[in-house]
DNA sequence: ACTCTCACG
DNA sequence: ACGTACGTGAGAGTT
């Protein structure tokens, strides 16, 4: 007996839950939903494990999902069973089981006993028999009973006390059948399905039924008639036709095929419901049979907590130099390949090795100048020759640098980390290889140090092995990461967008952005003198000097010294922050300085000082677009952020005049999706009234505000109704709570509350959309895009409220952030491919999420205005348009 | 290394 | 009764 511990009292399960698993189809379910990987899983003994490892995560996905407190997996015994006994051609024309799958029963078996699962087989019985059996004892016993098989002939079963489970498709993928699924798709009851099955027969199984009888006939005489028997009693009474005549004819066939259909209930079985208690796993076999399987993954998941479990081994390396090139790059395979640098920033940090190879040989220098090389640029630039690599930006990047172009990348291990899992994807290969069960590789940080004792190991052959085990991670985990993927059906996610997107930044990156230091050092000088000028009239206010800078020492200042209201605390203190110090505006004429230095201390050390300190020598600015961060599929940009350059106040937007084209007589050119996350909203949710706005081209925010402030007509739209309006869109699109958006807009929270059930109101899909998806996550424990990228949300069930709740709004705001981040991406594949095929001179240079921003001859300018947003309202077909702006002009700051 | 603040979509 | 908008990066001060 099992006992659930809540709120500190013990208590007993009420319901005791019995899940019995069909062995035998379910392993065959397996084995097919991994078999175009059959030949990537082979363990050292030369054992296929594709079947063992589907059936385990189906297994574990059921156990999860039912928690059950007893589980029987029922096994066919052999060849010959009552049934063929009955009818000679039973199962008859049934293929040989692959051997490539018999080999691996008896492992499953021994998975089971691991699992501390019972199974069981009995002779002259099918497994079908076994699950029917026991289906019917548990419910008599009050048992929950759940069936789990990939053979709808079980769903006869379902009753209100047993739910079957069919296997649809991949690996977790499940179909309910209860009575009522049953009569919404059917129109029968489940013991019905038997009727149908006699009248249609089963080509699987290789019984006829009666001629000329399909399954809408079937279906249609037991909707009519109910049963075979009653079907038989009135067959008479029915008009003449050839249906009547065959029916009549194969009268004997029908029953026997009502027989066959038939799964008994009363099978002579031996084991007992007591047997199939479920107490959890034994550890130590299930270690020992991963091990033996070489199932690393899993392997990982049972002890977490053991270090450094894993044999360094010592890996065959050669020293790769110009004279053994041919050696290493005849070999036709894929190999794995990468440029190691100690830092982040793959535009300027010096390269430390370069290694390439198979798990045969690996190859290592710690030459760069390899790089230049004829015969392996060659190789890098041929496309026919697959790589596999840890961040094919960094490598495409640092190749282009020794003047080497890299094609052919078909695995990037960190971006296939990324999308299978957007947590925790850092920049170290050992780290990202431990997550997926691999433990052959140290940490970098292990092995260079940090900070500032980082350097090359002194030791040059633990230098080298780190590499090779470094390709050796990425050359093992690519079949397994690949799969992973599959399963998740987001390959087209990762071949279609991804990875040629990896390609697009890369070449973004490199071309860079023009940025005019003189500029930025005129804005600077002035800068200094009007903060100069602040600071001198606020020391006077406050009666002396002090660090504005210091939030710390400002609390005193304000709030200690003069007297100012607090407003709000921090963790530490008094909070300074803008929201606070606009409602301390009329309490001292200290506050509009401060907020005025607050501003330009930003522009002055963030923009001015900032990026003068990252232009490089070319007098460009090369940001890094994070591909593999952010948790709704939006990129990132580092060193520095391009993406958050001031706009909205005119003082900021100033640093805008400091970004130029490359050359004279060049434009930049601007292209943006409008309201595009509402459009998503409008297209996911299928809410009409919202579709209808936009794709009658209207004002959004104004269409919003007439209809939560119950408008006739859109002159009566004042500017602070659609101001409120906006927010209350924006509101939406974050997951909305009353008191956000009246923190946001300045007003209570009744009053919010009533925006927010005014909008509801009237866009009332998207008040449903927000609850399915909120259940959707509940359910699945992650949401997706269009696109399929996904997010885990394991806070969705937390007991703890705010982090609940918190997941909760992330369900809503994922899949819309998210789609919205797909849609660009693809937008920017194409655009790449279209200026590359007319030969453009035009170069893109930087996306801001919403935005494409562009550097091109005057004379471009006319084919991009049509261009440009031709490609970006194409990108995907929405059920509303997507609508783009476009602007042009001698800087950033004239793109208006 | 963490906190606070503020820049962007 | 409780604390709350979603997603980021960088600079400065403090620990």
């Amino acid at each position: 007996m099992r006992y659930f511990l809540a709120k500190g009292v013990l208590t007993v399960p009420t319901t005791k839950k019995l899940l019995l698993v069909d062995g035998n189809s379910v392993a065959f379910r397996a084995f097919f939903a991994m078999h175009s990987a059959l030949e990537s899983f082979i363990n050292h003994d030369g054992l296929h494990t594709n079947a063992i490892y589907a059936f385990k995560t189906m297994l574990d996905n059921i156990l999860k999902q039912t928690e059950p407190t007893n589980v029987l997996v029922a096994f066919d015994a052999g060849k010959t069973t009552f049934r063929t006994k009955k009818f000679d051609d039973y199962k008859g024309t049934r293929a040989k089981m692959p051997g490539e799958l018999a080999e691996q029963l008896p492992f499953l078996h021994k998975l089971l006993d691991a699992y501390g699962i019972k199974w069981y087989e009995l002779k002259d019985y099918e497994a079908d028999d076994i699950i029917g059996t026991m289906a019917k004892e548990g419910a008599a016993a009050g048992m929950d009973v759940t069936v789990l098989s990939g053979d709808r002939d079980l769903t006869q079963l379902a009753s209100d006390r047993v739910t079957v489970q069919v296997t649809v498709k991949g690996v977790t993928q499940l179909e309910a059948y209860t009575p009522a699924h049953f009569q919404e798709k059917l129109g029968i009851a489940p013991k019905q399905l038997i009727d149908v099955k006699a009248l249609m027969g089963d080509n699987s199984d290789n019984y006829p039924g009666v001629t000329k009888v399909g399954e809408k006939t079937a279906l249609k005489l037991v909707q009519e008639y109910g049963s075979v028997e009653d079907l038989y009693a009135h067959v008479d009474e029915m008009k003449k036709s050839k249906l009547k005549e065959n029916l009549i004819n194969d009268k004997d066939m029908a029953f026997l095929s009502k027989d066959l259909a038939t799964i008994r209930t009363s099978a002579p079985i031996t084991v007992k419901l007591a047997d199939t208690d479920y107490a959890g796993p034994d550890v130590e076999a299930l270690t020992a049979l991963y091990q033996e399987l070489d199932f690393n993954s899993f392997l990982k998941d049972l002890a977490p907590q053991e270090e450094e479990v894993a044999v360094k081994k010592e890996l065959p390396v050669i020293s790769l130099s110009a004279e053994n090139l041919d050696l290493a790059l005849k070999n036709t395979d894929p190999q794995a390949f990468m440029i190691e640098m100690l830092g982040d920033n793959y535009h300027t940090e010096p390269v430390i090795a370069v290694g390439l190879g198979t798990p045969a040989q690996w190859y290592v220098t710690t030459d760069h100048t390899i790089l230049q090389n004829p015969a392996l640029q060659a190789w890098l630039a041929d496309n026919q020759r697959i790589k596999y690599v840890f961040d094919a930006k960094r490598n495409y990047v640092a190749a282009h640098r020794f003047g080497a172009t890299i094609k052919g990348i078909d695995f990037d291990m960190l971006l296939v980390s990324y999308l299978l899992n957007t947590v925790d994807n850092s920049n170290d290969l050992g780290a990202v290889a431990k997550m997926h069960g691999y433990q052959g590789v140290e940490p970098d940080a292990t092995v260079y140090g940090t900070g500032a004792k980082r350097q090359v190991p002194t030791d040059s052959a633990l230098f080298i092995q780190h590499i090779a085990h470094k390709l050796a991670a990425i050359y093992q985990l690519q079949p397994q990461l690949i799969q992973d993927l599959k399963d998740h059906e987001q390959m087209p996610l990762y071949t279609d967008i991804e990875l040629p997107l990896a390609i697009v930044l890369a070449d973004m990156e490199i071309a860079g952005v023009k940025v005019e230091p003189d500029t930025l050092k005129k804005m600077g000088a002035s800068l200094k003198e009007r903060l100069q000028d602040l600071e001198n009239r606020i020391y006077t206010e406050a009666g002396h000097e002090f660090n504005i800078n210091s939030p710390k020492q400002l609390g005193v200042v304000l709030f200690d010294e003069m007297k100012l209201t607090p407003i709000k605390k921090t963790k530490t203190g008094y909070s300074t922050s803008v929201s606070v110090l606009e409602k301390l505006q009329d309490e001292s004429p200290i506050i509009q300085m401060i907020l005025s230095y607050r501003q330009l201390a930003k522009i002055q050390s963030t923009y001015v000082e900032g990026l003068l300190g990252q232009i490089h020598p070319d007098g460009k600015i090369h940001t890094r677009y994070v591909q593999t961060l952010t948790q709704t599929g939006r990129l990132s940009s580092q060193d520095p952020n391009l993406q958050n350059i001031p706009m909205h106040q005119d003082e900021g937007k100033q640093i805008r005049k400091a970004f130029v084209p490359s050359y004279p007589g060049w434009q930049i050119f601007d292209s943006d999706y409008s309201q595009v996350e509402l459009r998503v909203l409008a297209h996911v949710s299928g809410d009409e009234n919202m579709r209808e706005a936009f794709r009658e081209n209207r004002d959004i925010h104004a269409n919003t505000a007439m209809k939560i402030f119950h408008l006739s007509d859109p002159s009566q739209v004042t500017d602070n109704m659609r101001r409120q309006a906006k927010a209350t869109n924006f509101g939406i699109v974050y997951g909305i709570s009353d008191y956000g958006l009246s923190q946001n807009i300045g007003i209570s929270r009744i009053q919010a509350k009533a925006f927010i059930d005014a909008y509801f109101e009237q866009y009332p899909k998207v008040k449903e959309w927000t609850e399915q998806i909120v259940q959707t996550a509940r359910e699945k424990g992650y949401v997706e895009t269009i696109m399929h990228r996904r997010r885990y949300l394991p806070d969705i069930n937390a007991k703890n409220r705010n982090l609940r709740l918190f997941a909760e709004r992330t369900a809503m705001n994922t899949p819309i952030q998210g789609s919205a981040a797909d849609i660009i991406k693809v937008a920017m594949i194409n655009m790449a491919k279209v200026l590359r095929e007319r030969k453009l001179q035009a170069t893109m240079l930087l996306q801001v999420h919403d935005e494409l921003i562009f550097e091109a001859p005057a004379e471009e300018i006319p084919i991009l205005e049509k261009l440009v947003p031709s490609i970006m309202d194409s990108a995907v077909k929405l059920a509303v348009p997507l609508k783009v702006d476009s602007s042009y002009g001698n800087t950033w700051y004239d793109v208006k």
